[in-house]
DNA sequence: TTCTTTGTTCCGGA
DNA sequence: GTCCGGAACAAAGA
């Protein structure tokens, strides 16, 4: 599930991998993702050359020249693949499994001088790729709510606690609020609180300054590791058979309902909730 | 057939 | 008005 790592990951390989080409051709298998797609729109991207690529939240932004940007979204399974003039798989993606068939999901495919081209493939049709004018990025619905990225001055003890004065919902609900800090989704949230050792269930306005800072450390701490071990699984990344991005093997409490808690000297089982209708993971013993 | 998955939006109720 | 959270939505696989 690409959260802020993954899309960081998938920002660095496009940048090594398509920076400063020209589109030739743009192949558009399908209606919509998730969102009707403009085929007349999208296709002026053809002649265009990317001059640069950047990341907001979990939103990838491809820019071209002549004031045309993509805004994409990967949702929950989209992915980029790159084929090379060789017709050889780029290690670009991240826990991407290559088998016959994922192609049939390939919904867009942007083709390049060389012979380069670039795949849009998502199994759930959740994402989206929008053409947007550069200069309306920062102003479109997308982007203009989101609150500060987590490594950013502004991500900081002061802002937290202005924030959560009055703050009824949850802990776990507030990192979940792209308002709030955007670029955590569900899987780094429940790796976050268990870290800070912090109940998901606690109310926000209830959560100390110590505990704060603890949340920010860990937030900071956790996604440079997964876009690290993120890097580390596109060295990885074999194109026979494909290979899961090592981040998936550092997740302490995600999908690990009924393992034993990683605490030193914790007996207990990692137990499994919802909280506003999200799976939660979390150690009863060390959560408080 | 039903349930699950996620990010986002919508809407009723507080 | 504002906030909260449950429900709905998208598609497809188990």
């Amino acid at each position: 599930m690409p959260e802020l790592p993954e899309v960081e990951v998938v920002k660095r390989s496009l940048e090594n991998n398509i920076n400063d080409l020209v589109i030739k051709k743009v192949i558009i298998n399908t209606n919509k993702l998730r969102y009707i797609i403009n085929k007349k729109k999208l296709k002026e991207v053809v002649g265009r050359k990317i001059t640069s690529i950047t990341r907001r939240s979990k939103y990838l932004l491809i820019h071209f020249d002549k004031n045309i940007s993509l805004i994409v979204h990967l949702g929950m399974t989209g992915k980029f693949l790159i084929l090379n003039k060789k017709k050889k798989l780029e290690k670009t993606s991240f826990y991407y499994k290559l088998n016959s068939k994922d192609t049939k999901h390939d919904h867009i495919v942007f083709n390049f001088e060389n012979n380069v081209k670039l795949i849009y493939n998502d199994v759930r049709k959740f994402g989206f790729i929008k053409l947007i004018k550069t200069n309306d990025i920062n102003s479109s619905n997308h982007i203009q709510f989101l609150g500060p990225e987590p490594f950013s001055k502004k991500f900081n003890l002061t802002y937290f606690l202005k924030y959560i004065r009055n703050k009824k919902k949850t802990v776990k609900d507030l990192l979940m609020d792209q308002k709030f800090v955007s670029g955590l989704g569900n899987i780094y949230v429940n790796e976050v609180l268990y870290l800070s050792k912090i109940d998901p269930k606690r109310k926000s306005f209830r959560i100390t300054t110590i505990e704060i800072k603890k949340i920010i450390s860990f937030i900071r701490q956790i996604l440079k590791k997964s876009i690290k071990d993120g890097g580390s699984s596109i060295k990885d990344f074999s194109d026979g058979g494909g290979r899961s991005g090592v981040f998936q093997q550092n997740f302490k409490v995600y999908n690990k309902e009924g393992d034993k808690c990683f605490t030193k000297n914790c007996k207990e089982f990692i137990k499994k909730t919802s909280i506003s209708n999200r799976s939660t993971f979390y150690c009863r013993r060390c959560q408080k």
